[in-house]
DNA sequence: GACGCTATTATGTCTGCACATAATAAGCCC
DNA sequence: GGGCTTATTATGTGCAGACATAATAGCGTC
């Protein structure tokens, strides 16, 4: 069954420009000119036609009109979830083991991300996450002490990243994914031998006032991660 | 300056959720009871709802209300460019070359991936992208050639991607990324060690009718791929 | 032609109203 | 109480009309 409403005027419109009636770089009829031609308000041509422009299909200005990308920049949906949810997703009993926790002065790259003055005193946690018993991931977090006015967790017992999530309102931040040979320490805690390709995952939050977190994330060997594109 | 209309509804009420007012699990209350709160049409929240809801800050069911997340998937929203933009985003000059172009059996995990027969016989294509004379990335392509219907491109002058992406309807595809070590003949292309920690990006594509193509990209060490949160 | 101002125009958003839809809650029968 | 049907209700979407806003296009001046 074909979509109704709003829908079926993105799909067709999504149609004409894939079939190429509309070619990448054309400036396609305005709101109002569709609005007719499907026999629908302008309101809902409206709303179809944000929806392709949030998937980058097409590209809108006031007064120049709608045009069809040159190259649509794909954008796939990146779902991050709390590594607790991921690995029970997965069928697997979670846990987690804090192997340290304590204050440290920040390296220059942590305290560059967060944005915080060189050598600043921060809560070091390095927790190990496992799936089954088994390593999943190795998380080497700083802290800032100042973001958790008065509250005092036991990080053993919850993880890190999954308090924060719930306890600490935060307005942005920012994520990066690379690839990375496995650090001895880093090595030792998954099991995996020195040099392993790693799946690194990147994290840094603020709140409007100051920043909180910046964690740095070490998947075991075989992590992917996947979208939908 | 503060946002007006839509977007300082959806400001308050994240704002509400944040300072713990709507705690998470909360039912927040209605459309209706908002907009006489506010001052607005129901429709005027309703955008602003619709947005939060995108973002995973609160779920919303038809007739059991809009409620405040549990644990926030965050999500984030990956822009995944033309390599050519990329390198050139960098500042750099793209470059690319056709390393191998042949007609051969597709292994087992690309038809599986495909959801073509064993044995089906796709188009390969190898190639290598520069940033200024320096490896960028490597790609191993596997094309159906059922799916360039008449259309005789030459990769040797446009990538396959860039190619595809403007020419070939598309609907659907999935992307997944993770981290392996680099096998002989990427490591030499690459000119990086054997075992190399590689970043990688598998994205296969389908038409409505048949799938397009399968492919896998090396990234040379030290890529990030960024995003916000 | 180079400039700066103004008119025009397509998208962006809002309102107030209406009906559709999905899912819970209530009622009913047994 | 268990299982079914029906009423209720919050969100989802639609329409018509209006004004806001941004950016181009056109005009006039020099």
């Amino acid at each position: 069954m074909q979509p109704q409403g709003w829908e079926s005027i993105r799909d067709e419109v999504s149609a004409r420009i894939r079939a190429r009636l509309w070619a990448p770089g054309d400036t396609i009829p305005g709101e109002e000119t569709l609005a007719q031609e499907f026999g629908v308000a302008r309101a809902t041509v409206n709303r179809a036609m944000r929806e392709l422009a949030a998937t980058g299909v097409i590209e809108r200005r006031r007064k120049a009109g709608t045009r069809v990308a040159l190259l649509p920049a794909r954008r796939a949906l990146l779902e991050i979830a709390v590594i607790r949810l991921e690995v029970e997703g997965k069928g697997a009993a979670y846990s987690h083991q804090v192997l340290e926790d304590r204050m440290e002065a920040a390296p220059p790259p942590v305290v560059a991300r967060l944005g915080l003055p060189a050598g600043t005193v921060l809560r070091r946690l390095r927790t190990l996450h496992l799936a089954d018993g088994q390593p999943w991931a190795y998380e080497d977090r700083w802290l800032n002490p100042a973001a958790l006015v008065g509250e005092a967790p036991d990080f053993t017992q919850v993880s890190a990243n999954e308090w924060l999530v719930s306890h600490v309102p935060y307005a942005t931040g920012d994520i990066a994914f690379s690839a990375e040979g496995a650090e001895p320490d880093v090595a030792v805690a998954l099991g995996v031998e020195e040099g392993a390709a790693l799946f690194v995952t990147d994290r840094a939050t603020w709140t409007e006032a100051q920043p909180i977190t910046s964690v740095r994330l070490y998947h075991a060997p075989g992590y992917r991660m996947r979208s939908a594109l």
